[in-house]
This record gives structure tokens, sequence and C-alpha cells, in this order.
DNA sequence: ATCCCGAGGG
DNA sequence: CCCTCTGGAT
């Protein structure tokens, strides 16, 4: 592997890969990342848009019934769970937090809706917290680029963070999601223009067995 | 037709 | 561990 090589492309690449979902407060992150799960951030950044501007905060949000809610996201799929658990959520931050996203990975994973994956996000974007959440995506491209090797997300975390500098934990998260959906697919990666085929295991072995050993998920 | 930046529930 | 929820992108 060439951590080196990887980690300078990922400082030039990072710019133009950035696709944050847009917010402007820890809350509006929280409720953008739960409407993320199967979507694209185009699609989440276009409902915030509206959502956001009418119900700006927790509170707000602890007022709305399902069917509302509803309305607005039903665009970004599995939206019934969403609206049901972005609104609990809301409410419990309400009465046991005065309406404030907490701070740790404990109490965030207790809101309904969110998990590991939220609370990182959450934690590592708007509260500075060192973290690289660990998804499908940062998995595979990860395990193709040799950075990381390991069924086991934690453990893929640690690598991660071993391999990588603290001052690019959060960078990194965002580029190997994006570059994980829009190049190094779990099916048919486009590895030609790829700024990382030189220095990719899974390239070399794609290259010279036609069928790589290095999986998706 | 197939896959998804995830969580809850059986 | 496996299933389900959902529409949208490819």
């Amino acid at each position: 592997m060439n951590a080196d090589a990887v980690l300078r492309l990922l400082a030039e690449t990072y710019p133009r890969a950035r696709t944050a979902l847009a917010h402007e407060t820890p809350f509006q992150l929280l409720v953008a990342t739960m409407l993320s799960a199967q979507s694209t951030d185009a699609g989440v950044n276009r409902v915030t848009a509206e959502l956001f501007r009418r119900y700006p905060d927790a509170r707000a949000f602890a007022r709305l019934e399902p069917e509302e809610l509803e309305s607005h996201i039903r665009t970004l799929g599995l939206y019934r769970n969403k609206a049901r658990h972005i609104i609990a959520t809301a409410r419990k931050l309400v009465e046991e937090y005065a309406g404030e996203v907490p701070r740790t990975r404990e109490e965030l994973e207790r809101l309904p809706g969110v998990g590991p994956k939220t609370a990182n996000v959450v934690l590592a974007n708007a509260f500075g917290v060192p973290a690289i959440a660990v998804d499908t995506h940062v998995h595979r491209v990860a395990n193709r680029l040799g950075l990381a090797r390991a069924s086991d997300p934690l453990r893929t975390e640690q690598q991660l963070m071993a391999v990588i500098p603290e001052a690019l934990w959060a960078p990194a998260h965002h580029w190997l999601i994006w570059h994980g959906r829009q190049v190094c697919h779990a099916r048919k990666p486009r590895c030609e223009g790829c700024p990382l085929e030189p220095h990719c295991r899974y390239a070399r072995e794609r290259a010279s067995t036609r069928e790589p050993m290095i999986g998706g998920s």
C-alpha cells in the first residue's frame, strides 16, 4: 500500500469531492443525516432547504405530525420510518436535553433512529470529535486501497485512524464516501480516470486477474 | 433490474 | 443473523 500517496491525493481531490449536507446547527445536521439513508445529498438538501425554513429547530419538529413531515420527505424513500424517528428524537431532545443535541456517542445512539453511523457524522461534523464513520463505501474503498483490512467496522475504523493523520479524519470520511459512490462502485468501479489507480491494489488485481479477490461491502 | 452515506425488529 | 422499510439514480 502507499498511504502517503493516497493521503496526498485525498487532500487534492477533497475540495471537489465535498458533498456535505447543508445545515446551520447540530440539530439540523442530525436531521439531515437521518434523512440521508438510501438517498442523495442533493435530494436531502433540496427538501431540508424548505423544511428548515419552516421548522428550524427541535421544538418546531417536536410539534410536527408524522403526515406533515412525510409530505416533505416522501421523495427520499424510507419516509415513514424517517418521519417517525425524527419526530420522536426531536421530542426527546426537547424533554431531556432542553432542545439541544447531546455530545456523547452513547447519548446520541439512544435517540430513536440514531445509530453508530449517524452518531459519528454528528460527532465529527457538528462537534469536532475525531471519528471516521465506517459505512459500506468507506469500508470497500479502504479495503481496495489497502488502507484497512478487516470485516469488522470497528476494526476498520481503528486501522484508518492509525494510518490517517488526525487532521484529515473528517475530510477523509467525506472523501471515502464520495469516492465510493461516484468512482469506486462495488460492482462496476470506474478505475479509468481514478487518480488513485496507480496506488490501488484492487486496480492492479483487477487488471491482471480479471477477477479481483478484494470485493465490496 | 439492481443497488443504496441505516436502524429497528424478529 | 436476516428481514423490512421506500423512492430515486443508474
